[in-house]
DNA sequence: CCGAAAAGCGACGTTTTCTGTCGTGCAGAT
DNA sequence: ATCTGCACGACAGAAAACGTCGCTTTTCGG
């Protein structure tokens, strides 16, 4: 009847189909959700019970009456165990991506990662003494540091569940200027762009308007998940609709173009031995300045990307790009130096 | 005797303990360590080879005969499990964060985490299609993205293993013009720079130099794990070392300055409503321009990023960088313009 | 207000599994 | 050759798990 090993394995599956916290089951659904997972789990209901009320024992798992039947939920969010274990490396790995994503993810999102990286911690505990791995690695940004604007949590996991549940939201959106106004949105998609995080949604007005708006996650409170379905615009797809919109002028679009570049040594240096694409090319000249050639996307990146280095670059080619520095010069020089 | 849920427990231990793939356990290692985690845990040696033997039958869980005794461990590398499994939210930001990662961090340690982002995978894999998350996120990028110089695992995973235990590592280095050479090193550390990775070092000579070197890991090969303890210099620390050496330069040091700069609207609206400093102000102006002000940090970053904006910003001050950007500016039209 | 339906839970007897113990065999170590 | 440490088969008692029955509680509908 009962095959070996089986009990192990469906207690294992149980804990993993009891949500967590917020969320809860009743001992039916566990039952059935079981079943789907595998059908030689194939108990009676009393045992599920029995084995609920066991595993609560052991494990932080809790249980509240919600009329007649018993709802089972974990209680502590964020102890996570993991089987097999992590690796020290990856844990290493794991905590050297959480010093990554700290200045660029939303807080809110690396939030909740936070388990992730707690069991990491856990895992490097036994190492020498606490916190002994930042002793050990850093990370040297070559960016500023900026400080992306807060979300509230409860907006991004709920935004979140929308988009993945293709479910409407509602959500009071603010604006700098204007009184905040409570609006029920078709989530299509977010973007992300230096910490800021867009929601791209249609508006659900009285009219059938498939205008698609953009809304800062920043700006939204008191999220709330509707039971409807989301109403797609025909033949809408997300990176279309970057490419096209102004906004998001990334534009890592088709168009290439040669790029040749004077780097001088400090500047090259900085590139340490990466390369801007597949084909790059460098080579050190009498004069000690470095020729870079590479093809690469015709993006403001890269605009930006070189004006960064100042006059330790000096654009060779293509002409249209050099006349681009040529009038970027001579608009600095007005500015500063006037004339 | 046996206590209530004993059982479960203990085979969740067990798992927990057997180490994956390349390495392995005895039968009576499993065993003292299990003891060590709990002493509750605490049963016939020959319990647990028939634990072993069964749970090797449900999970990938392999053996081997190493003399008269037995070795454990998993078979499969990035099979992960966790419980409780982790919320469909998560798995959302677990992805994001793979792909806010791709860009800059090196692929050797990205692909130690490879097992959670797959574990991501699997669970959204219900969600609509698959991948269909894809199509509902996006990061659009603010930096140049570059192709960071490729590092090999094994080199990876040593050195991290190396740094975690103090120990003795030995490779061979290759540089660009010179020969390949067998090195012994004392790891002291490691330092990510825009997806290149320093191992700060000490090299093991004839004489007991403690000349703290660097050495890039993607010109490393051939890694082995001795067996022999880190001689430290003398009061070594990681941050101090790289505030001291002129290559990371970057000094998030503890000099500040109050900025004072005019921002085109294009470029303020690239701000978001990310703030450089606690104590950001933005004002705009008549002329359209906003005046930020922020006190932060005088690195070399703060310089770069400002001259990425070109002539959409101006210093205005403090004045001793103002003066800088005039000079800048005048250097600029020198080598485009001519005179 | 009452009864049916649904869920929880205690109890019981049976089946299955787990466990400690002993004995045997094998492979290195002495 | 003998000893020692480990794996592994076997066995019997103990404990756990299971299905089942029956009772109680709660909700919902008439």
């Amino acid at each position: 009847m009962r095959k070996a090993g089986d009990t192990i394995m469906r207690s294992l599956a149980m804990l993993r189909v009891i949500p967590v916290q917020p969320r809860s089951k009743t001992t039916r659904e566990i039952g059935e959700e079981l079943l789907a997972v595998d059908p030689d789990y194939e108990v009676d209901i009393r045992s599920i019970q029995r084995s609920l009320e066991k595993l609560s024992a052991i494990f932080p798992i809790g249980s509240e009456r919600d009329g007649r039947a018993n709802r089972w939920f974990w209680t502590q969010k964020d102890a996570i165990t993991q089987i097999p274990s992590m690796s020290r490396e990856t844990a290493f790995a794991l905590k050297l991506a959480g010093e990554y994503l700290k200045p660029i993810m939303p807080p809110s999102t690396l939030g909740l990662l936070a388990g992730h990286l707690r069991a990491a911690d856990e895992m490097l505990k036994g190492e020498s003494k606490l916190g002994a791995w930042t002793r050990k690695a850093r990370i040297v940004e070559r960016g500023l540091a900026t400080i992306p604007p807060s979300v509230r949590q409860d907006v991004i996991e709920e935004v979140y569940r929308a988009l993945l549940d293709d479910q409407r939201i509602e959500v009071t959106c603010s604006a700098p200027g204007k009184r905040a106004t409570r609006r029920v949105l078709n989530p299509l998609g977010v973007v992300f762009r230096g910490g800021v995080i867009h929601l791209v949604a249609t508006e659900d007005g009285e009219e059938g308007d498939d205008e698609v708006q953009h809304f800062m996650l920043h700006r939204m409170s008191n999220p709330t998940l509707l039971a409807e379905p989301v109403q797609r615009p025909r033949g809408f797809s997300l990176s279309r609709h970057i490419k096209e919109t102004d906004e998001f002028s990334s534009d890592p679009g088709t168009v290439k173009l040669r790029l040749r570049a004077l780097f001088q040594p400090e500047a090259f240096g900085q590139l340490g031995d990466g390369k801007l694409a597949s084909d790059h090319r460098a080579t050190t000249r009498r004069d000690g300045r470095t020729l870079v050639e590479a093809t690469v996307a015709d993006s403001a990146e890269l605009r930006t990307w070189l004006m960064g280095f100042g006059a330790m670059v000096e654009v060779v080619s293509p002409k249209r790009l050099r006349n681009e520095f040529v009038e970027h010069a001579e608009a600095l020089h007005a500015a500063y130096v006037k004339k």
